[in-house]
DNA sequence: TCAGGCATGTCAAAGTCCTGACATAAAAAT
DNA sequence: ATTTTTATGTCAGGACTTTGACATGCCTGA
C-alpha cells in the first residue's frame, strides 16, 4: 500500500471528502502528486534550510552559490555566474557588488578582453566559503541520507533530464 | 561512460583546465553535480517554462497553483493556500486579492468560524483554469517523457523524502 | 572593410516576496 | 473561569528580483 504522500497541512477548512483513487501514474487529479509540485516542494524546503543556515554567516543563497562556483571556476564573469545561479544578469550584478563590498571577491576595474570582468575569490572569500561549507554540506547530507544510495545516480540523471527537457 | 552532466554555458572565461575525476558519489567537488544544484536547476527550468506558458493567459505561477488547489479542495483559507503554494501568508493574500479582483475566486466578506475565510472558484475561475490546464499539462508532459516510466514512482517518493527530511 | 548580429555590463523603474509587527479569534492549559 | 498558546488576517517597510532599455565591445559574413 502506498503511504500518503499528500502533506496534511491543507486539510483545515478544505473538504477532503472524496478519497483519492489509486490512479497509478500519468495524470492523477491531485496536483500535489504531480512531478512539478513535488519538485517545487523539495526545492522550497531546500531553499528554506539553506536560508536558515546561511543567514548565520551573513550570506544569501545566490551569494553562497557564487562563491562556490568561483572557487571551482576562477575567472567567471557576471553573465556566466548569472546563468549558473539561475538569475538575471542584473541580479547577478548586485550579488557580485555585495560580495565585492564585503571583500570576498575581486575583479579588475577594466576588462582586457571584451567587457567581461573575470571575478576571483579573495583570501577572505576562500575563508568565508570554507567556514560556510561545513554547515551547508550538513544540509545536503540530510538530503542524501533521505534517499536510498542505490537510487542516487538515477535521481541525478532524472533531474538533469527534466531540466534539459524544459530548457528546450 | 557517464555523459557530461555539467551545463556548458559556464565555460566562457573560466579555466576548465582540471578535468573532474569520476568520484562516483558522496561529495564531488563540482557543485553542479550536487543534488541541491540539480534540484534548483530543474525547478528553475520548470518555473521558466510555466511562466512563459501562463503569461499568455494572464496568470502567475502562484495564481495558477492557487486555482488548481481550490479546484481540488474548495474552501481552503488564505493560510492554507499560502502553505500549499510555499509562500508567506502575506504573499498569499495579494495572490488571493488579485484573483478576487479578476473575478476568478470568491470568498465571504465575513468569517463564520474563526477568522479564516474559505475561498472558492467562481464560474469564470473554473473556465480560466480549464483553459490553462491544457497548456500547463503539456509542459508537465515534457517532464514526464524525459524520464523512464519505470523510475517515475521512485522519483516521486525520493522528492517527497527529500522535502520531508529538510522540513524537519 | 564594414554592417549586422550577438554578448556583456549597467542603469532605472516596477514588481514580487519576505521580515517584522499588530490585532483578533479559537483552542489548550492552568 | 482565566490565562496561555496557537492560528489567522492584515499593515508597513525593506530586501531582492525582474523587465525594459541603452551603450559598449567582439565576431561573422557579405
Amino acid at each position: 500500500m502506498p503511504e500518503a504522500r499528500s502533506p496534511r497541512w491543507l486539510c483545515q477548512n478544505a473538504d477532503m471528502t472524496e478519497s483519492k483513487p489509486p490512479e497509478p501514474h500519468d495524470h492523477p487529479e491531485d496536483v500535489t502528486q504531480h512531478v512539478g509540485y513535488l519538485l517545487k516542494r523539495a526545492q522550497a524546503a531546500l531553499r528554506g534550510a539553506m536560508d536558515k543556515v546561511l543567514r548565520e554567516h551573513g550570506l544569501t543563497v545566490p551569494q553562497y552559490a557564487t562563491l562556490e562556483l568561483l572557487a571551482l571556476h576562477p575567472g567567471m564573469s557576471n553573465a556566466d555566474l548569472a546563468r549558473a545561479t539561475f538569475v538575471t544578469r542584473q541580479s547577478g550584478n548586485v550579488v557580485l557588488r555585495g560580495l565585492q563590498e564585503a571583500g570576498l571577491i575581486a575583479r579588475p576595474d577594466t576588462a582586457d578582453h571584451g567587457r567581461a570582468r573575470p571575478a576571483r575569490l579573495t583570501e577572505d572569500g576562500h575563508a568565508r566559503l570554507a567556514a560556510v561549507q561545513t554547515a551547508v554540506y550538513a544540509v545536503e547530507q540530510r538530503m542524501v541520507e533521505a534517499i536510498p544510495p542505490k537510487r542516487m545516480a538515477a535521481l541525478l540523471t532524472d533531474l538533469d533530464h527534466i531540466a534539459a527537457a524544459l530548457e528546450e
